[in-house]
DNA sequence: CCTTTGACTTCAAGTACTTGAAGTTCCTAC
DNA sequence: GTAGGAACTTCAAGTACTTGAAGTCAAAGG
């Protein structure tokens, strides 16, 4: 709406909030070299993060999110730095990342229907709707032969 | 298809498999008390799980997933055991995880994005189709603008 | 100018898994 | 039955954060 580029600079806390990472490991990042040192404000000794620290840190919540190692972490954001030459290595990498991450998504999907069914379930007991309680009971054995479905493949 | 029950125990790997944690951590969740000791096969020292601790497992594994420590873990799954006087109590438990669950979900979600915009920018750059590059850009700037509304809420 | 409030800083210690080594058990196949 | 390989076991050591204490800095109000 106004001007294309709104804001340059993010302080820790608002680069906690946009990469979901916690303001506590962005510091460890740093720390061990997973990602460069950011820069300091002027008069402060606070870190003052940039568009392409958080495009950075983007991309290493997302290997955090499916445990890769922090060693591995630093390989590939060093690789990343190399210029656009290697394009299809990149999407390689990213391709991989994907899939990763739709497994994670999974899992945090399982947990949340998982959760609902046993809302369920407790409230139908509640109201004394012994039916609905069975009903829902069955439901969740669906899910667990389900889940032996999917994870067998 | 067949009978209702299919089968009424399980190693740890199947465990594993079903509620998505380790069995590293299943065995370490036993070993301080988490959950309590599962019981051993016949001739061997095996763990053998069985539906319960799979239901008990399953709502760990909700708790686990949103950061819960293992002390306050231990507590909330000892307070399960208490037969289903506390159903409103249970349901509010439930209703709570599942908000940190929806947060949870949202920072996979955003991952997701932010992996498939890479890869459509690459892939453009890639196929020197300077102008795509770009409208990826802006997308990606849409998503940071997008993030800094959501989370400031 | 001074104080207060809240967010930041470092560094050390704690917590939550994870990995590896070394050994046992299960299962299939001869 | 016994050989081989996969899957299990324990236990100790390592890794990846996380938390707490103690102090510094920025902005707002008196």
């Amino acid at each position: 709406m106004s001007a294309p580029t709104t804001q340059h600079t993010y302080t820790i806390k608002e680069t906690a909030a946009l990469t979901g990472l916690p303001a506590s490991t962005l510091r460890y990042y740093e720390s061990i070299g997973v990602i460069a040192p950011i820069s300091r404000g002027a008069s402060s000794k606070h870190r003052v993060y940039d568009e392409e620290d958080l495009d950075r840190l983007m991309w290493v919540a997302c290997l955090a999110a499916t445990g890769m190692s922090v060693g591995a972490m630093r390989q590939y954001v060093t690789n990343g730095q190399r210029g656009p030459a290697a394009a299809a290595e990149q999407i390689e990498l990213l391709a991989e990342q994907e899939r990763r991450l739709a497994v994670e998504a999974q899992h945090i999907a399982v947990r949340q229907r998982y959760v609902r069914l046993k809302i369920d379930y407790w409230q139908a007991v509640e109201a004394g709707d012994t039916a609905r309680a069975e009903r829902v009971s069955s439901e969740a054995r669906t899910l667990a032969d389900q889940l032996k479905r999917t994870t067998k493949q």
